[in-house]
RNA sequence: GGGAGCUUAGCUCAGUUGGUUUAGAGCGUCUGCCUUACAAGCAGAGGGUCGGGGGUUCGACUCCCUCAGCUCCCACCA
């Protein structure tokens, strides 16, 4: 087949997709083969392709062909997240385009809305994936809110609920004052802003509600909160307040009685030492609050305005009471200075409103026992972190896991499955019959119409974190006597997941805590974690920097191969990937060496009956030793999770080795046929060779693999096996590879005498090269014939134990080849001494393992055939 | 403030119980080449006292201490 002069990826990709999803070359069933199995990090339903897709999919991709190649039965299940907040705030942004307040649509109607936008939107990122080569297996492709997975979720909920380990809790959510709604913590944006630091004077009380002249001063940035306070607090260990304990104070103004009391979050040398408690208010003051049992107060309404438990300002805006309460104070003698001062303030990311802290009704789920058991996982050892230094965060965050709060003040998402009767007490159930029913054997007299369910929805992640399991057998969550169907009894547990280290915790940790409570075994034996995508000068990728290259544009320039192999050079695990486009350009042009190898192969004349060369021989028994040498290297790597060390040895032994060595080697002079053998070997090292970077370059690959030979429908290079490696000789490797050093030093001698090989070259070499590497030296360095003798002087090469003169008048300084060989010397002789020295002690050679003083032997006799040679060459300079 | 990590060539990074690497790769740079697969290429070359200082050792990029700079995570200071 005649290859076009260039290679054509856009034309290539699309009809090799097309002919993968035809023969369903990506689909999995259960059978007898050992499984691999991946779930894919389920992006947003709403999402688009960006960078962080591409390295993150790239990489799993890898790792599902590899395995596919290995002969096992690979799987990898793709899906996408119902991503409630996102979703939600991109439907609302839609409806608001159309002139449509989410207030004013009822649940329904908004979610009629978001599902049709879903329909519409949804899922195209599954559709990129395709672009990129990810040979999911798309007919089990999942949506986490769909109805079997959302059935999973509520039979999870209702689950921990019955178990005990979900409870109704009050926590301090960040309200939006003006969006009337809490705002997730990641959408909070802290500024530094002015204001002011009031330090206000507390009177000591005599005990019966009535000033003493004795006062503390206590320092604030909100004096409008005075009238929410529980108590004035001190460090226990602050010598300057020892005098207060057990002494009451007054709240200015109102004149209301609190307590003075101790503890060590307060630092005491900020402020005045003094911090009034506002647990309503305030998130540490809500913490210390319930350390020490004190009632929490709420003055702050939906709005931001003072409420009827203010007693004074009622109804005014938090801020118009916060100056007016600071003139009364001034008036009332209670303040003692006001400082001018910045201070971080949270604002709402849409609203640009100032984030009020609000206790709010929350759902939680006890974290104690379930990240007990999945620290253990870790800790012992069946799941490994890739780069390891994740399980020190892991641990540290594991063992001072919060209860997780599993509620959200949404619509977009699964509804929490609570039923609430009109005495404001609640069953739970996973149906509505159900919960009717319940709710009748409290009080027989309750009706449909009195049962209100829940109005709050789940965290995202209260369904991801079943993924693992519920992709396969949707039916097991939630009900640990399930027993699993044959998918889940096949691939679970899943091997891998490549994802972020941002979502260790909110992800990882908790699809482990899943898996063990309900399949009583891990998700995934290996994690491996990826780093964040920056720009080439470190910067995140960004919407508003532009920086963000959309992936797509990238294939349809370079190719998708090229964009696959430019985000896994540098991509080692665990640090940052700084995107650079040349690196996409690398993997164009590694592509057109590629292809034009197979250009220059396919072209040959052969002639069977021409006997082979003897510079083609050795180089096939080169080629041949060292492509076994480099497949255990690159397994190696593979086993290692060392992805870009295993495309780079590839990616060498492809271009330098195979086609700038062996090809030049093997080569025929123009207009001469190549002979039968070299062509033969030629041939089957270029097959090995695609089918070792296939996985990382899955469409030129098969495009040339289909290209090379006849092949029938339904035949593709993703089935075919990894290549094995043979035996190799790793002493023919290393004086093959002293044959190259002379060259390329012969080479280096013409380039900078700039003189012709015929005009002075002639070449001598002593040591101990196999002769038979002779004529591979004679043809690469361009050198008609060796000469056994020289006269005059010369250039000395010493490579290995091998002393190489090539003589040339006037061109070599022999003093300073001397000086060379003599610093060479005396570095080898230290080096033996202390080689020596470890050998001569006797608790080494006793202790350490055998293979470690056997490396030291070898060192030592080594050592000792360099400072020979080295020797020798000093003699015969001399 | 608590925790983790990083600092090696112009850039991005390897460096595997301290030793045959008196420091490696890719890219970039420089020099010479339109040589009949490939100029998106070929053949060469240059480039680092491994952040600073100290210690242990026969020997330190590697282990210990210390100082400096950077990054991330958590908590954010009334």
């Amino acid at each position: 087949m005649e290859l076009s002069a260039k290679y054509n990826p856009s034309e290539v990709e699309d009809k090799w997709y097309a002919y993968w999803l035809k023969n369903k070359f990506f689909h999995s069933e259960p059978d007898a083969r050992e499984p691999y199995t991946i779930v894919i990090p389920p992006p947003n339903v709403t999402g688009i392709l960006h960078m962080g897709h591409v390295l993150n999919n790239t990489l799993n991709d890898v790792l599902i062909r590899k395995a596919r190649m290995d002969g096992k039965n690979a799987c990898w299940i793709p899906g996408t997240d119902h991503a409630s907040i996102a979703t939600e705030n991109k439907v609302v942004a839609k409806l608001k385009g159309m002139g449509i307040s989410k207030e004013d649509l009822t649940r329904e109607e908004f979610l009629k809305y978001a599902w049709e936008w879903k329909e519409e939107h949804g899922g195209i990122i599954l559709q990129q994936l395709r672009k990129l080569g990810a040979s999911c297996d798309w007919d089990r492709t999942r949506f986490t809110m769909e109805p079997e997975l959302t059935e999973a979720v509520i039979n999870t909920f209702v689950y921990f609920y019955k178990k005990g380990w979900i409870y109704r809790g009050v926590r301090m959510v960040n309200w939006d004052p003006e969006g009337h709604t809490a705002v997730s913590d990641d959408e909070v944006i802290h500024r530094d802003t002015q204001s002011h630091f009031y330090h206000m004077r507390y009177f000591i009380s005599d005990g019966n509600g009535n000033p003493t002249d004795k006062y503390i001063v206590v320092a604030t940035t909100r004096p409008e909160t005075i009238m929410a306070d529980a108590a004035v607090c001190v460090n226990p260990a602050d010598e300057r307040h020892k005098w207060l304990h057990g002494k009451k104070v007054l709240i200015p103004l109102i004149n209301k009685e609190i307590p003075i009391i101790e503890d060590s979050y307060v630092e005491m040398d900020f402020g005045t030492g003094c911090l009034k408690v506002t647990p309503a208010h305030d998130v540490n003051d809500y913490e210390i609050g319930l350390r020490h049992n004190l009632p929490v107060l709420n003055i702050i309404d939906d709005h931001g305005r003072l409420t009827e438990e203010a007693q004074i300002l009622v109804g005014e805006d938090r801020f118009v009471a916060r100056e007016k309460i600071a003139k009364m104070l001034q008036e009332a003698g209670n303040i003692e200075k006001i400082e001018d001062y910045i201070s971080p303030i949270g604002y709402s990311e849409r609203t640009n409103a100032v984030i009020e802290p609000r206790l709010s009704a929350q759902w939680f789920l006890k974290m104690d026992e379930l990240s007990e058991c999945a620290l253990a996982s870790v800790e012992d050892g069946f799941i490994k972190f890739i780069p390891d230094k994740y399980r020190n965060t892991y641990r540290h965050w594991m063992e001072n896991a919060h209860d997780w709060c599993i509620s959200r003040q949404l619509w977009w998402g699964q509804r929490i499955p609570a039923y609430y009767l009109p005495d404001g007490s609640f069953v739970v159930e996973n149906s509505f019959e159900k919960a009717l029913e319940a709710a009748k054997k409290i009080n027989p007299a309750i009706t449909a119409e009195d049962l209100h369910q829940d109005e709050d929805v789940l965290d995202t992640w209260f369904s991801s974190w079943l993924w693992p399991i519920s992709v396969f057998d949707p039916q097991m969550p939630g009900q640990p006597d399930h027993k699993p169907n044959s998918d889940l009894a096949y691939y679970y547990p899943t091997n891998d997941l490549v994802t972020g280290p941002d979502i260790i915790f909110f992800w990882v940790a908790r699809m482990i805590m899943a898996g063990n409570e309900f399949m009583n075994d891990v998700p995934f034996h290996n994690v491996y974690f990826t780093g964040i995508v920056r720009d080439k000068l470190g910067r995140k990728m960004s919407k508003t920097l532009g920086n963000s290259p959309n992936p797509l544009d990238l294939i349809e320039k370079y190719g998708a191969d090229a964009v696959r192999l430019g985000m896994l050079l540098c991509s080692s695990a665990g640090s940052d990937i700084l995107y650079d486009e040349s690196q996409v350009e690398q993997g164009r042009n590694f592509c057109g060496k590629i292809w034009n190898s197979w250009r220059l192969v396919s072209g040959w004349n052969v002639d069977e009956n021409a006997a082979q060369p003897a510079a083609a021989a050795e180089a096939v028994k080169w080629f041949d030793n060292l492509l076994s040498r480099t497949i255990v290297t690159v397994e190696d790597h593979y086993s290692k999770f060392r992805i870009s060390d295993a495309l780079m040895a590839t990616y060498k032994l492809f271009w330098d080795d195979y086609c700038s060595w062996y090809l030049e080697l093997v080569k025929p002079a123009y207009g001469e046929a190549i002979d039968g053998a070299t062509y033969k070997a030629t041939v089957c090292f270029f097959e090995k060779l695609l089918k070792l970077i296939h996985p990382i370059m899955p469409f030129i690959t098969e495009e040339l693999w289909q290209a090379m030979a006849e092949r029938k429908e339904g035949e593709t290079i993703m089935f075919q096996s990894t290549p094995k490696a043979g035996e190799y000789d790793n002493e023919f490797i290393a004086q093959f590879e002293l044959a190259q050093q002379i060259i390329v030093g012969v080479r280096g001698v013409r380039a900078q005498k700039q003189i012709s090989p015929r005009e002075a070259l002639s070449l001598c070499i002593e040591g101990s090269l196999l002769p038979e590497l002779l004529p591979v030296i004679t043809k690469s360095a361009n050198i008609s014939e060796f000469v056994q003798s020289t006269e005059g002087p010369a250039v000395n090469f010493i490579v290995g134990t091998i002393k190489v003169s090539v003589p040339l008048a006037g061109f070599v300084n022999a003093d300073e080849e001397k000086a060379k060989i003599l610093a060479e010397l005396e570095h080898q002789r230290k080096f033996l001494a202390g080689v020596r020295g470890k050998l001569g002690n006797a608790n080494f050679v006793a202790h350490a393992p055998a293979n470690v003083v056997a490396v030291e032997r070898k060192k030592e006799s080594d050592a000792l055939a360099r400072i020979e040679a080295l020797e020798a060459s000093l003699a015969a300079l001399q």
